[in-house]
DNA sequence: CCCCACACTGGAAACGTTTCCAAACGAACC
DNA sequence: GGTTCGTTTGGAAACGTTTCCAGTGTGGGG
């Protein structure tokens, strides 16, 4: 915290060589070895590392990438910016964490704040979308990346993954081990990941594979514990003529979790009576009691592709706009457990 | 992802005016009403908005803080990060995620990077520190908040805790519910946390008030629930002569986890025949079934309070080294339950 | 009626870097 | 030995902003 850094002047000073020869001397194209190894020495003697914002300038390059989402608390979103941070470091990138705020003006007002040029590039899930945030996207200055559902007629990169599918592969789980009435505990259905999961479990219960067995939705307030345990309650306390549930697809690891504890508090035990998959395999998921069978989102996956993108459009090149794909898989453990190996 | 943005100099020339009245009238200070209407209407109509680069390197405020910890995953660091994050938002701060890597170079060479000056601050939590990292970051260009230990005699500003005292929490709240014979399990002793945890189990049962109970330790390979796991069998399998544990106190939260796993596989119901603690009161150990007792560190108040201190210190305010510490205090939830009330 | 103080404006410098351009130098070839 | 080419070097501009300084104009007070 102490003495005020050393510039290229000065190191060009210190090495009796002209700035132009310094700068070219350090960042090492078109010097002669004597003078890479003169200015070198001066640098070394002086400390002088480059001043990013000079450099910024002229170069027109923050090398930084932002990474913004409702919640950084998240896992999942944890997750990504893991991986995000992996892919991006290397390439000497730094990674700034930004709040979408949770409403679509609060998101368009982030992507507009792109103007300022403070970063490169922008890696951003929103919850809800809407004309006026793809619209500012379109516009934004920098690449933009959306993780989340896939924009591919909006001529947007994004990185997309089917939970709709992936709810499917739950239920045709469930059905697979014998559960005949499966409940459903979705979040907020005007957030992209509850529509979709909505649809997808509307879709799976309807197919001919699923006829004559039984479904019902229940809808939790919010993508957490403490709403998954409410809408839990609720469900479970449901007494449908066709019998009581024998298995929940929970919309997330967090509502399974409550889905899980709200059963305990009514008697019925996991996997036994009732079945409980998840969604996101994160893990509090897998290390919670009983571990959870979870629908796989590939959310570090993701995370890479979406860095990995945002460095092929910095890299200048100029391509339509990319759509790529993470299928969903599913990871059983015990929550959905056979009932004989059940304990 | 269009049109190259618009410039001071545009609006200038738009208005009709000095690029300093026009820098003037958008900033605020020094212009007569009617320039400031007339430049924020060719403001407006060009879409402007100040480039933070220029900004920057004029004003030599980047407006970033950088926060920098091993893993980033880590549930303890993300409630920093979140806390750091509401605290420095609001004052403009953007926030850069940095990994220090698991050595002490690495955390070294990260903070001497610093001195490209991309950022206006740092607040790092370094698993171990020595001479040369203390070093480091007395000489480094820009504030330092350390969070983890006290960092007095150094004169460097830290916000710490007492995980020391916190686990004697723990160990008096188990033996206050009657728990004699209480096992420790303990991460890495090489790390700060794990050497002050294991100071803290040392000292709390080697004091008269737990004297004629017993006490032993096992140490983890980390602090991760696979690590706990581990331990937590090799602990629970032992056969004191003065008995079976009937408690177990856990580094971690994540530990705790794995010790509880262990207890299940051994036939062991937690609280019943042993309880556990946990320490770091995240939200995994809060949702865990049975939900955990944890000594929260006040991760969330540790962050407020270094992100506070750097905003004192990038407010030039040239003081003394602070020290600000956090208390630790005992969350008691359903792993030491006392007996009567487990079901 | 003159002068002074004040509010406001414009020119220009500065922040630290990279890179374009021209000049200088040496070597190689005819 | 003169010309040409290629390599290396230095001067200077540029990136976009804020702010110092001097200058202009207006108002009011003497």
């Amino acid at each position: 915290m102490s003495s005020s850094r050393a510039t290229l002047i000065q190191v060009a000073e210190r090495a009796g060589v002209s700035l132009a020869s310094t700068s070219r001397a350090l960042h090492g194209t078109g010097a002669s070895p004597a003078m890479v190894e003169r200015v070198r020495a001066a640098a070394a003697e002086l400390g002088y590392s480059a001043d990013a914002t000079g450099r910024s300038l002229r170069m027109k390059r923050t090398f930084q990438v932002a990474f913004a989402v409702a919640d950084i608390g998240n896992p999942v979103y944890v997750e990504m910016l893991t991986a995000i941070h992996e892919v991006l470091a290397p390439h000497g990138y730094r990674v700034v964490v930004m709040s979408t705020g949770h409403t679509v003006a609060s998101t368009v007002d982030l992507v507009r704040s792109l103007g300022s040029g403070f970063v490169d590039g922008l890696i951003v899930s929103p919850l809800r979308t809407d004309d006026a945030l793809v619209e500012a996207i379109r516009q934004a200055p920098v690449p933009v990346v959306v993780i989340g559902r896939s924009l591919e007629k909006q001529g947007i990169d994004s990185v997309s993954t089917d939970s709709a599918a992936g709810i499917g592969q739950a239920v045709a789980h469930l059905v697979e081990i014998g559960r005949r009435r499966i409940g459903f505990v979705n979040g907020p259905l005007d957030t992209t990941p509850g529509a979709a999961r909505q649809r997808g479990f509307d879709a799976a219960t309807s197919s001919p594979a699923f006829a004559g067995d039984h479904a019902e939705t229940e809808r939790a307030d919010d993508f957490t514990v403490a709403a998954g345990l409410a809408a839990g309650r609720r469900l479970l306390s449901r007494d449908p003529e066709a019998g009581p549930f024998d298995a929940v697809v929970a919309a997330n690891d967090l509502l399974a979790i409550g889905v899980i504890r709200a059963a305990g508090e009514l008697g019925l035990s996991v996997p036994r009576d009732v079945a409980v998959t998840g969604m996101d395999d994160t893990e509090i998921g897998r290390v919670f009691q009983p571990s959870l069978t979870s629908v796989s989102l590939g959310s570090a996956e993701r995370g890479r592709a979406a860095a990995q993108l945002v460095l092929d459009r910095v890299g200048d090149v100029v391509e339509p706009a990319q759509q790529i794909a993470i299928g969903p898989h599913l990871a059983v453990r015990e929550s959905t457990a056979q009932e004989e190996s059940a304990r």
